[in-house]
DNA sequence: CTGAAAGCGCTTACAG
DNA sequence: CTGAAAGCGCTTACAG
């Protein structure tokens, strides 16, 4: 049982390959007669022909696949959502996500050249020698970065506008002296600094001091000891990178026999499943993964002349979630 | 700048491409000068050139990536987890790993029959109509499945263990009424399924009463419903689907006036950071996934002749962390 | 309105 | 030891 090819259907349905082509692709700029056409979708219906993805890719140099570069930290559920979304979003135009995950320094040249994508989404941002040599050979380079990037086409998430969303809640439930919770993962601090520059930023606007910076692990014992010593320091509100650590941060407010909110108030990031049901439950920063990746994902056809309508920015990209923590 | 091919390469070098494609592709059975060889290497280097992959795919009828189908429900951290070490384990042998995730009951076939992937491997069961389809066709299938599968190559977690493991350890804590909270989302029924059947197992083994079986829903009222039903039928020890659960159940006993683990015991499965920080710690079962990636990654390998050595089954899967919940 | 032919970049029998 | 030629399956000018 071998592969069916456009020959097959041609022979079968008495025509040649080209008016199969033609049929099956659905020229707008030939005319054929119904019958022919009818009969060539019946033939390649029933011989249950597929056309070769990578005979189309090398006739076209380029193939229908979208490159989506991660980074090799997991950003956990968030970017589940993220491929889930795109992945159906990009089937509706019989496009394949391609998923990469970034290792160490390895070029990305080699993987692009070798896989002819017809687009490149990036999840993280690129060294911009890559970025352009794509551009170059015509690929469009769609991406999410932090938030300084310059390139227009890119959609960033505002990351200090987070922290400073934190800060500005903590302030609003009376907080004057703030703490800042970071995560002891070095490949996640790209983003902890710029969230922690948005509560810096935040702290100067409303006339605070500057906010107490204290890594904490996953654990109790390292989430009391810092803790222990943000208390001494008088702070009152912490601002924590993600749910996780403000989960941690909790536990340890109670092993330091404190309480929150009332000795310490806490927020998060994420809105994870158990950020709902902590004791007590977290106050967080929701983020609207979904509208995220619908707009990656309009922005991406877009590019590629696909899309019906030119991508929308979503507005409401994030906002805080007000629980008992706080 | 169009894209560099072997016929420059070639040219460059002064040979044939034939020589070119000997040269690159390490043809042991085939004889070159030394001289020959070195200059074809460092042509190709200098010129940046990378083998087209449609090319290759259309010549060989196979193409170097790897179609990795996943469920459209998100297992949480551990998917990540699995395709991270995936994505690593293959790039070595230079396979590229696409993420197909599954959504409704559109066929499978289309997909693997345009992309022509070198292997599929399944993180989920197929309909045996795709698998058979695929074999035909000489693509190993390769998969992660649930307990029961007969495939001989597909490598399965036995869920129901998971569930005995859990009902084993609360009956070792004293614990004679059970219950299983199992997940509202019905993707993931048969994973729940499953792994109650293996906690339903235990107990008879035990010669315990049957455990009661309540849907819990990620938040407080819906546990503490579900709390306040299990005490009124003297359940003193409950086994979560996963430890999202688990946690909303931890919620449910204090919102119910409760004491974990004097009144109840709980136990999750995952050991989620969230796990070991909740109030009180949560007792879960650990799952080797970094085991079952690198099996996984070994099977597969193995079945396209490119292992060094034939997988070995991880032995342990995964077993119980106890901590202060029980 | 439809077909014969070329060519995308690669690998591999087959000759020299 | 190396090169000329065919062919994987597709699409698209170019002729009829």
């Amino acid at each position: 049982m071998s592969r069916v090819t456009s020959a097959d259907v041609a022979r079968e349905s008495g025509v040649s390959r080209t008016t199969v082509s033609y049929v099956l692709n659905a020229r707008a700029d030939v005319v054929l007669t119904e019958a022919t056409r009818q009969r060539v979708l019946e033939t390649a219906a029933r011989l249950g022909y597929t056309p070769s993805a990578p005979a189309r890719a090398l006739r076209s140099g380029r193939s229908d696949l979208v490159l989506c570069v991660l980074p090799d930290w997991t950003i956990g559920p968030a970017i589940d959502t993220l491929l889930d979304h795109l992945t159906t979003a990009l089937a509706e135009h019989g496009l394949s996500v391609l998923v990469h995950i970034r290792r160490g320094a390895r070029p990305l040249s080699d993987l692009w050249r070798a896989v002819t994508p017809c687009a490149v989404l990036g999840l993280l941002p690129f060294g911009e020698q890559d970025a352009r040599a794509m551009r170059q050979a015509g690929i469009p380079v769609v991406g999410a970065a932090l938030d300084e990037d310059p390139q227009p086409d890119v959609f960033a998430v505002p990351q200090a506008s987070i922290g400073g969303l934190q800060a500005d809640h903590l302030v609003s439930r009376g907080r004057r002296v703030l703490a800042y919770a970071a995560p002891h993962d070095d490949r996640v601090a790209a983003f902890a600094d710029r969230r922690l520059a948005g509560v810096r930023a935040a702290c100067e606007r409303h006339g605070l001091p500057e906010p107490l910076v204290t890594a904490v692990d996953l654990d109790v014992a390292s989430a009391a000891d810092a803790v222990r010593g943000w208390h001494a320091g008088g702070v009152t509100g912490v601002a924590a990178y993600n749910d996780e650590v403000a989960l941690a941060v909790l536990a340890g407010v109670r092993a330091a026999g404190l309480d929150v909110p009332g000795d310490v108030a806490v927020i998060g990031v994420d809105d994870i499943p158990a950020a709902r049901v902590a004791a007590p439950a977290l106050t967080t920063v929701w983020q609207a993964i979904d509208a995220q990746a619908a707009y990656l994902a309009t922005a991406l056809l877009a590019a590629l002349g696909l899309a019906d309508a030119p991508p929308e920015r979503p507005d409401d990209v994030f906002h805080v979630v007000p629980r008992a923590s706080t």
